[in-house]
DNA sequence: GTGGTCTAGACCACG
DNA sequence: GTGGTCTAGACCACA
């Protein structure tokens, strides 16, 4: 497990310590990471990527206080054991709604009729799943 | 060209007046607001909202920046003639992709399929229109 | 004298009073426009031109101030007998030592020395003037 | 790259903000400030100046906005990578154009002859260089 | 430490 | 009436 499992782009408007979370989370929802897989070290990471050490620690910190990752004293972070799938998919489509409830002002600003949105948005959820 | 043409959530992670002028290339850009529109005033904007007039005023500082509206000496701030609007249905999805790709990279991220996102979204938007 | 002989560009930087202004002042030092000549009347340029009749007012009243026009009672305005060329050289050249202050360092700072802008400068104002 | 760097006049019909930018402008375009470069932060800026952090600021973001500066986050704004510097002298001089036209005009305003004009200005450059 | 956003309120320029 | 600029000061996000 190094470091260049992680991408990180500096000049993106997401901020960096948000961009290894979210990366994080999908590695481990894509079963690339698997529950007890070691990660890298803050320090490999930063020195890898250049970035702010402190920023590493922070994301890992973060991901961890969501259940994503545990802290194996004196071994680093690992991936949890613990899923947060237990939500019921309705629990977990609520988490969606102010994004859809924008997303349905920002069509109708644009006068898009709703056929082509859902549309579009069915291809890009890869309709068969 | 009241001040109710636009909606503003003080509570969103976007900022006010970024709020405000992506709404206005909206608008714009789906043809709700044609060139030479005049829009309501800083200051009715600000009561209306009861934001800052000054926010008010940097978002359409930007937007004329932009080329989006433009100054009318004592009158105030207009739709600029120079402008993208009319543009094609495809053109305007267009400007919802980054949404719809975010939306679509969240509902993978918690694991829903497309179906009952396309059920929730397609309800929002009113799925006759 | 009609109302077409200003120019007047709503759109420019330039406030309308200052355009109509600065008009006057080259008119009369180029002759077009000679002491006693009557001018169109505030209702005429502003109907002519599309303008707000203040704004017109204002800039006679600004010319005035400044010895350009003259009032006469029931007529309108004139051009002014008096002229400010009484002024010797040195001093006229004094009123343009913010500018070319201005100009010195500006050219400075983008790395530009004497030379190319002096000519530039020279072919600008007819050097052989 | 201490804040001294930025000649501020308050006094100016220009604006702050503006000031800010146009130096910034033509410091890049000279290529005194090259891609890359730290520039002072807007707390030592204003300090310096005595000039409010937030019309430092609002210089900066316009500055970034039309692609001269970029952020790096935690750290500041620097020179932008993809910038025109290494302009040739043509270009730079064009950039004195309005300002050198300006100035040509309000000379024959003033019936001052080209000579003591350019005289005067070769003077403030110090003709040598 | 960095910049970003917003507020409240003043004053100015323009029409 | 319109928008523009600036200030003083607060709070937040990010590294």
């Amino acid at each position: 497990m190094d470091a260049s499992l992680l991408t990180i782009q500096p000049t993106s408007a997401e901020p960096i310590y948000r961009q290894i979370v979210e990366q994080l989370r999908r590695l481990i929802a894509g079963g690339q990471l698997v529950p007890g897989d070691l990660l890298p070290s803050v320090r490999d990471v930063a020195g890898f990527h250049a970035v702010n050490p402190m920023t590493v620690s922070r994301a890992y910190s973060l991901a961890e206080s969501e259940g994503l990752l545990e802290r194996l004293r004196g071994r680093g972070m690992a991936v949890a054991a613990i899923t947060r799938s237990a939500q019921t998919p309705g629990q977990r489509l609520a988490l969606l709604e102010p994004q859809l409830a924008a997303l349905a002002r920002q069509a109708r600003e644009l006068e898009l009729s709703a056929e082509p949105v859902l549309q579009r948005l069915s291809k890009l959820m890869g309709n068969g799943k």
